[in-house]
RNA sequence: GGAGGGAUGGCAGAGCGGCUGAAUGCACUGGUCUUGAAAACCAGCAAGGAUUAAUCUCCUUCUAGGGUUCAAAUCCCUAUCCCUCCA
């Protein structure tokens, strides 16, 4: 959420960073519910003000043992006026919230100009995609022999989710399992387990609520619609993770907070009808290593750098050939105020595609969150930054050894690092 | 499944419907003292919001949501979470 003061203060500068991400809304009807607002609130404020003097008043002359009668009667109508004037101004707020809980993040000035994926500017290229002297196959056929069925999985579930058996379900959990052992052991982060169902609130906070319900599973907890509890399958880690701090003021010392955590994601995938619908790219339900960083706004976008570096060690590590963008205003995540992408090399597409996404979202979580540290210099509670990224996205990058590490025979080498997770094997043939 | 008890500021913990935004302790900040530190003493110290150039002032908040009342941390109802006991 954005700063209700800016908005106020300075709602031009607003409109056109927002421009940027090809975000518009109507200025006029915003100020005019502000003036509404403000005259109303202060309004109110009169009237509970009476009603307080008022109140102390007939305590002091009942104490006082003097007949209380005539300014009982003085009091008589002033709270349907007030409840009057609660319920107005609740509902200009309301109208305010709708719209201010629908607006994006202002881009970093440093986040290039475009409108679409296309206008994303490449940073950085690491590995060359491999040279194959036979034809390459993509994962679903490379995967096929080795474990990975679609077929019975849409038997059991629906379209978008996968069984895997045998040795790949093994390379999958092998992938998991170093990736948050190098996150733990070399890069800082401390590990986390989490609720995979949450709250509608934990939503609202990192910005899934109110405007993206639709790419969300709802379920319903003792009961029907209506007077059940409503939980949601979470649609990446970074919502459980980054909520754990919600509602907290977060010791200077323990600055920046390092979590990392394994979770699977769950995506109604609503607006992708007809995308990816083969393989593992797009799938209801994935596995996902999520680094999520709470700092400092002074060293946020220092800590972009590193995080973004620590899911490219990964990519390194894996031996998988990537590239580093930085998206464009207008390909950027509703909450984002900066995102660099990772794509890996896929031979079987002949593409570079997105296998992690590591964004700084400055203060527009924590101010939904309550989220603040006390500056001892200026002995105020100032909102944190946050920052995430996918550390990688597990199945993904599953689909990327398969690809990329594939040999004329239709074997798959295992890369080295991954060896010790599986249990020795070098080679999936 | 049943029966109780609880939720108060950064933490611990008081709190008769009105003088309680909240005692007290700890923590924290500043000062006195000291070569320095500790101790002691003195003072300050909740958050959010409105208004204002700023100060002032005002409003809201004692888990959450309703209700009773001129007035609610305090009384009533519901929910959530925690604890104890019984099955």
């Amino acid at each position: 959420m954005l700063s209700k003061k800016q908005l106020r203060s300075d709602i031009e500068a607003v409109e056109i960073a927002l421009k940027k991400r090809n975000f518009s809304f109507d200025i006029n009807q915003l100020n005019d519910l502000e003036n509404k607002r403000k005259k109303n609130q202060v309004e109110t404020q009169k009237l509970q003000n009476l009603r307080n003097t008022q109140s102390k008043a007939i305590g002091k002359a009942k104490a006082a043992g003097e007949d209380i009668k005539p300014l009982l009667d003085d009091v008589a109508d002033l709270g349907d006026k007030l409840d009057e004037a609660k319920s107005e101004l609740q509902s200009i707020q309301v109208q305010i919230d709708d719209i201010v809980m629908a607006m994006p993040n202002i881009p970093h000035e440093s986040v290039p100009e475009g409108n679409s994926e296309d206008d994303n500017v490449e940073v950085l290229k690491w590995g060359e995609p491999g040279q194959y002297d036979f034809e390459v196959k993509g994962h679903v056929e490379l995967g096929e022999s080795y474990g990975l069925d679609f077929e019975t999985a849409a038997k059991i579930s629906c379209a978008r989710f996968s069984v895997m058996t045998g040795k790949i379900a093994r390379l999958h959990r092998a992938l998991t399992q170093f990736m948050l052992d190098q996150h733990v052991d070399n890069n800082g982060y401390t590990e986390a387990y989490v609720p995979y169902l949450v709250n509608a609130e934990s939503l609202t906070g990192t910005g899934q609520l109110p405007k993206f319900e639709a790419d969300l599973f709802k379920t319903h907890l003792h009961g029907e619609e209506g007077d059940a509890k409503i939980l949601y399958l979470i649609p990446t880690g970074e919502v459980p993770i980054t909520n754990m701090v919600r509602d907290t003021i977060v010791k200077e010392d323990d600055l920046p907070l390092k979590f990392v955590g394994h979770t699977p994601c769950f995506r109604s995938e609503a607006g992708a009808y007809g995308r990816d619908t083969r393989g593992l790219i797009r799938q209801h339900q994935f596995e996902k290593v999520e680094l999520v960083q709470v700092a400092k706004a002074q060293d946020s976008y220092r800590l972009l750098e590193e995080l973004t570096g620590h899911a490219e060690s990964i990519l390194q590590a894996l031996e998988l050939p990537y590239r580093k963008v930085i998206l464009c205003a207008g390909d950027l995540g509703f909450s984002a105020a900066k995102t660099y992408d990772l794509e890996v090399w896929l031979p079987g597409q002949n593409a570079y595609r997105e296998i992690s996404s590591c964004s700084c979202f400055e203060d527009f979580q924590a101010r939904r969150l309550h989220l603040r540290w006390k500056n001892p210099k200026t002995n105020k509670h100032e909102l944190l930054h946050t920052l995430n990224g996918s550390g990688l996205a597990v199945g993904r990058t599953l689909v990327a050894v398969l690809e990329n590490h594939q040999q004329a025979d239709g074997s798959i080498r295992v890369p080295d690092v991954l060896h010790s997770y599986m249990g020795g094997i070098t080679v999936i043939n």
